[in-house]
Formats: structure tokens, sequence, C-alpha cells
DNA sequence: GCCGTTTTCGGCCCGACTGTTTTCAGTCG
């Protein structure tokens, strides 16, 4: 059983037993230990079969490994059973209704014995609601606001679509004038984490004399935002809105004084955040949006920057990517914080498509928009004949690719133009090309696009076998999933690794964004095990090229620092850091110095 | 249900906003 998989069923039996009345502790416990299993890089599977080191973990006490030991053994949990029983298992789908809470959910199952959205829907309609203590006719408008959202969204985008949608607003809200300091996106986004449920803005203004009439005045430019579909609040110094694609938009005005503890509450975690607060009381210290100040007296200690806040608590600066309360605070407190890789340390693409496959542009155009980034190189890497759908090449389209980079490469200037190959691993686990004609090109990426439902000793057994031929040297979206759409592929991660550091196989960080695979806390595990990582787009686009950026964020998400990542070496570093070929003839300086000796 | 160099019982992060109230509970992030 997958570490989500428990976490999921542990998360819902702690909105269960809130819906039930628990007490507060009760249910926050299984809620920290979903919490634990969602950023646990090893397998809980695993942890589990020695009792005494599944107990070592936080949160995990006599009561909560029997119940985990229960889930791995039956693949449900009782007491999330029951508690559905008593309820519907619908009833969880409430909670996802913005204004809707346990305590209201209980409310509602109590006097209506209703558990569906379309039930508290009808109910809402009919204006029954308000009957509850506590509901009125404006909670009966905001729960059929609510059910029709639910009805048409997931409500989660991918990092890139709430990116972009940052960026032009950020652009708009800028134009209000000059009282703006800055506007910041926060949140998920700033912490470059692969989907983003909603958006949050922080707009800092400059001191005045009357920051609340800027503020007022700030506030209606942006409602004036020609996107917006829905205006759902607007108070003081926030307002939220839903885009016309259906994202919605957290925007907080405030002062440029406490701009920092704002900065860092509002980019999170949550988990990162508690611990903080946590770490603050300790010292003496309270910490909330406005400051850190002290508990006796309310002193300010830190607000205009993070820096200064981790500062006073005694702690590096902690870079967003990392703030998930999985191991940062304790190193930053050690001073043993990751010098996380950076975009402008990428000197190379390693994976792109062009028309000879399924891409959009030719060899040159690829090249040419590569050559502006900056690169000193790139593989152009398109699929072999067994994907058919993407117009896979066979060995003799192969070699013909190959002439034709090396008569591009006279054409292009300043910018190295390796010829590679995207080679499927077939369902045994061979790679889709001879082995004379992978000998012939520059960068062998191989990965799977077929039977990926396989078990998992099958599936580990074929990515052994891929990682074992002596032609592969990268690996790329090793895991397969799509965000939001398909799961990952199920194999022996640690097994898969560990081979790929005994035969120098590179693993990719791919950084298209439907992929971001491998994802943190795999490039992490990745890293531990001393496996080497690249970053590349997989780009069917020149324009996909700035796609690097979500494939960098991702990296630093999984603790990666430059010196993990082999294609931040300049050229002739990069191609002695690749899996050597089998056989490949010796320079001939290196064989005149070998005859000396 | 977990946890503890103040605690083995009593607390579990904290504050704004909303919509309901007429002083506050619930939700949200």
């Amino acid at each position: 059983m997958e570490n989500r998989e428990v976490a999921k069923l542990l998360r819902e039996t702690a909105q269960l037993l809130e819906i039930d009345g628990a007490i507060v502790g009760r249910y926050r416990s299984y809620e920290k230990v979903a919490e634990l299993l969602d950023s646990l890089p090893e397998r809980i599977e695993d942890v589990a079969k020695d009792d005494a080191k599944l107990k070592a973990l936080p949160g995990v006490g006599e009561g909560m490994a029997e119940h985990i030991h229960e889930i791995l053994r039956t693949g449900e949990y009782s007491l999330r059973h029951k508690l559905l029983k008593k309820y519907q298992p619908t009833i969880l789908d409430l909670l996802q209704l913005q204004s809707l809470g346990p305590k209201k959910v209980a409310l509602l199952w109590k006097k209506f014995k209703v558990a569906t959205v379309e039930g508290v829907e009808k109910l809402a309609r009919e204006g029954k609601l308000r009957e509850v203590e506590g509901f009125g006719e404006k909670s009966e408008q905001n729960i059929l606001k609510a059910a029709d959202l639910f009805k048409r969204s997931a409500g989660r985008f991918l990092i890139n679509v709430a990116d972009e949608e940052a960026q032009k607003l950020c652009a708009y809200i800028l134009d209000a004038g000059e009282a703006i300091e800055s506007v910041t996106p926060a949140g998920s986004l700033r912490r470059g984490k692969e989907t983003i449920g909603d958006l949050d803005l922080l707009v800092s203004m400059h001191p005045s004399r009357d920051v609340q009439k800027d503020v007022d005045a700030v506030a209606e430019h942006i409602l004036r935002y020609p996107a917006i579909q829905q205006k759902l609040a607007h108070g003081e110094n926030k307002a939220s809105v839903l885009l016309d694609g259906g994202l919605q938009v957290d925007v907080r005005l405030l002062e440029s004084a406490s701009f920092g503890a704002a900065l860092l509450y509002f980019t999170g975690s949550k988990e990162h955040n508690v611990a903080l607060r946590g770490r603050a009381n300790e010292m003496g210290w309270t910490l909330n949006e406005y400051a850190l100040t002290s508990l006796k007296g309310g002193k300010v200690a830190a607000r205009a920057t993070e820096q200064e806040i981790y500062e006073r608590l005694k702690l590096g600066y902690i870079e967003p990517e990392l703030r998930e309360n999985t191991g940062e605070i304790e190193a930053a407190e050690m001073g043993w914080l990751p010098k996380l890789v950076k975009l402008e340390d990428i000197c190379g693409d390693l994976q792109m498509h062009t028309t000879a496959s399924d891409g959009n542009n030719s060899i040159e155009e690829m090249g040419e928009a590569a050559r502006k980034l900056g690169y000193e190189y790139i593989a152009l890497t398109d699929h072999s004949k067994a994907v058919t759908v993407a117009n896979g090449m066979d060995e003799k389209r192969t070699l013909e690719q190959i002439k034709k980079i090396r008569a591009a490469q006279q054409r292009v200037e300043d910018i190295r133009l390796l010829a590679g190959i995207e080679v499927d691993i077939l369902k045994d686990g061979r790679l889709d090309l001879d082995n004379e004609v992978l000998a012939q090109l520059d960068v062998v990426v191989a990965s799977v696009h077929s039977y990926m439902n396989q078990d998992r000793a099958e599936m580990t057994d074929r990515l052994l076998a891929a990682i074992e031929n002596p032609y592969t040297q990268i690996i790329a979206h090793p895991t397969g999933r799509l965000v939001l759409r398909r799961d990952a592929f199920v194999y022996d991660m640690e097994r898969i690794f560990d081979a790929a550091k005994k035969h120098g196989v590179a693993m990719e960080c791919n950084a298209y964004p439907d992929r971001l695979d491998l994802k943190d806390v795999h490039l992490r595990m990745a890293k531990e095990r001393g496996v080497k990582i690249v970053i590349s787009t997989d780009s069917h686009a020149a324009k996909n090229l700035t796609f690097m950026k979500y494939g960098v964020e991702t990296a630093r998400r999984g603790w990666i620092e430059k010196s993990d990542v082999i294609n931040t070496l300049p050229l002739e570093q990069f191609l002695a850091a690749l899996r050597p070929k089998p056989h490949a003839a010796q320079p001939k300086a290196a064989k005149r110095r070998q005859a000396r000796s």
C-alpha cells in the first residue's frame, strides 16, 4: 500500500471524527500522522515491518501504530468504516464546500440526515437551511455557489497555469499607482508546489499619511480586473475573487513595515508555520502575520523581512521551496541547509522533440531558442519507433536524424547540438533500438511509454533491465505520472535508485508542468542515495524550453544542489559525467599517455 | 491519540472574516 493511500484513510478518519464531535486533540493526532505520511520518503509498509521504527515516528504511539498495522493488513480502517456507516460515505464531499466545516456538517446531519452535495443544495434552494441554528439566507446562497463550483472543478491547477495567471494579475495590480511598493505571489506558488489550489498575492503599500485610503483605492482597482468571474469576499485589507478559469485568488494588502512577517505567514506551508510558531513560543516569542513579538510585553522583535525573523529564531534563511516541515528547520538550526540549485546554474537542456517525431519545431529552431536562453548545449531527443503515435524513429531514421543534427550544427553557432534519442523501454526492459545505433548517439535517454499498469515486480525488473543496458545514460520521467491525471508507476524505487547509482545512470527531473517527474520527495531520496540528476524540459515546442524553471523549483523542493545536477556542468565536464559508452574509443591524447606509462 | 528537563493530566497554532448574532461560533488558510 502506498503512503498516500494510508494517509487518505487517516485523514478521512480525522474529518469523520470531527463531524462525530470528538475532542480536538484526538482528530488532530490522525491529521498529523496523515501529514507525516505524505512527506515520508520511505514506504510506510517497509517502516511498519519494524514495530519499534514505526513507533519512533513523531506522533505515532501505541494506538496509532496498531491502526497503521490494521490499514496495511486489511486495506481499510475499522473506525473510518464504522463512521462512514454511521453517516454516509458521501458526507466527506460536504467538507469540500466552501463555508461548510465539520461542525455545520454535523448540524445538517442531525437535523436533516443529509450527506450529499445534491441534498444540501436542494435544502438551500428550498430555503430550509435557514431553519438550522447558525445558518441564514446568506449561508444558503454561499452553499449554492460552493455546490456549483464543486461540480465544475476538482479545484487544483497546474503550476504553470497558476504562474501565468499570477504574472498577469501582478502586472495589472502594479498599474494601480505609486502607493504600491511591490506585488508578490506567496503560498504554494512561491513554494513551487506542483499544483496550486488558490493564488495568494501580497500587495505591499508604501507608508503614507492615509494608508487606508490607498488600500481602498487599490482594492477597488483589483476588483475591476477584467478576468474576474465572481467576487467572493472583500474585507478591510483582503479581497478574494474567482477568475474566469476557476482559479481563486486571495489578495492581501498590507503596510511594508510588516511585509516580512506577512510573506512568511502566507507563503506557508501551514506545517512549516506551525513548527515556527512552536519554536517561537519556546523561545519566549509569539509569531503571527504581523510580527515576531515577545510573549511578555508584546515588544516587536522582527517583522520587515523574512531574513530577520529567521535570524531572531536562531535559524538560517530557509528557501520557500523547503518550507514543508520535513527537516528544514532542524537543518537551519544546525547550519546544514542545502545550497539549492538555481535556474541560472543550468547549462543545457537534455530532452526535447523536433518535427522528426512529435515536436513542433525543427532542429535549428530548437537550437536557436535554446541559445537565446543562454545554454551551452542541448540534446535533441526524438522518440523511437515503439511510440508509433508520436511518429517514433526506427534505426534508419535515427541514423539520418544524427546526420541532420550534425549538419544543423554547421548552421547554428554558439551552442552545441548533441544528437540524442528518447528510446523506449519495451515491456521486458529491452531498449527499442539496436546497440549499433545507440552507440552513435551523444546522449541516450530511455523512458517508459507503454504497459504502464505492470505490477510492482514486473515494473521493477523492467526498469532494472533498462538501467543495466550499457547504453542507457538517463532515465526520463521515471515514474510516468501525469499531474492531476495519472498516478505514478508502482515499483521498488530504492532498488532502481541503487542500480542507477551503481551504473552511473542519471535520473531525470522532467520539468514539463504536467509531469514534474521525479517529484520532490523522490528527488530527495535519489540525492540521499547518491544518484546523479538531470533537469530537462521534454519540450515539444521551442516555447516550452522555458518550463525549465518548474523543473528547477521541483528539484529545489527535493533539496537538490547544483553539484547533484550534471547539466549544470560546462559541456566537456557534462559529457564526462554521463555514463561512459561501452567500448568507446579512447581519446588519442589519453592513448598516448597510456602508451608512455 | 500523543506527549512531557516546568507537566503522567491537560493541553493540542493563531488570527481574520463571515454570518450569525446582540457577544460569538465556525470556517479558512
